[in-house]
DNA sequence: CATCGTTATGCCAATTTAGGCATAATGATT
DNA sequence: AATCATTATGCCTAAATTGGCATAACGATG
């Protein structure tokens, strides 16, 4: 009986500053998101998440690189709200092509140093079940 | 006052199969250290965890891939050991060689993208302090 | 000056993950 | 057949991470 291998690679990658993680792809989205909505409370909605861990990360972040993500408001009509700072912005971006390049390397090597891997390893027969 | 960032780029990469995770750099290690040793309970004292855990951590690799990677006898002078079966020293080869030209990618491409951005960050003055 | 939706933050609960204790089985060696 | 270091595995505990509840402050708007 053939048991193909369907292995898959997978990875993460994040920023550390003084060994703390500093930024990754999910404080990414959630800037992403507050630049599109305006408002970190909305865009911890959309992304099913609660306004404090939200909150939490973006802190966490500022503390780690000590640089300003948000600017926000309270107040007025709507309450408030939120837009990124300069640094923010330019910190998203550069993230998203790093992990963009990233996603494609991690790819392309993978096929290129299991391939023949997997093809062989199917085709012995394995004594594959725990018990 | 100049505050100089230190951010760095780390990374985890790890084989999935049907989502769940078969292979990572913490079970390549201890492969590694049955071949050099001759033993699971060795290698697992070499690399400060229990037998229980380093014993886990196989069982589950070798259910998600399907394949046997250790060989073992119990009894004897010594007590028994265990040896790498011949598709578990090709994984170890593989794993060793994929991990290593992506540390490689993931250090070069980070520099490249990132480099102008940590010097103009540092260079702004920010209200770094956390309050 | 009351309202309203947002930012801000302490604190506790819950879920997930990891670790380790205890105990059985093995089998060549003596 | 007693020994001994190893493999084998169930089960419980601890630790770490995450999630969310509760509550305060804010301030332009009407």
């Amino acid at each position: 009986m053939i048991n193909k291998i369907v292995m898959k690679a997978k990875f993460k990658i994040w920023l550390e500053e003084k060994g703390g993680v500093a930024f990754a792809e999910g404080r990414r989205m959630l800037l992403e998101a507050v630049d599109r909505l305006g408002s970190l409370n909305a865009a911890a909605k959309e992304l099913g998440m609660s306004y404090r861990a939200a909150w939490g990360k973006i802190k966490a972040t500022e503390k780690a690189l000590g640089i300003k993500l948000l600017e926000v408001t309270t107040g007025g009509k709507g309450g408030g709200g939120a837009t990124l700072t300069p640094e923010a912005k330019e910190l998203v971006s550069k993230y998203k092509q790093y992990i963009d390049r990233m996603t494609f390397l991690v790819e392309g090597e993978y096929i290129r140093i299991f391939e023949n891997f997997e093809i062989r390893i199917s085709k012995s027969k394995t004594n594959s079940n725990t018990k």
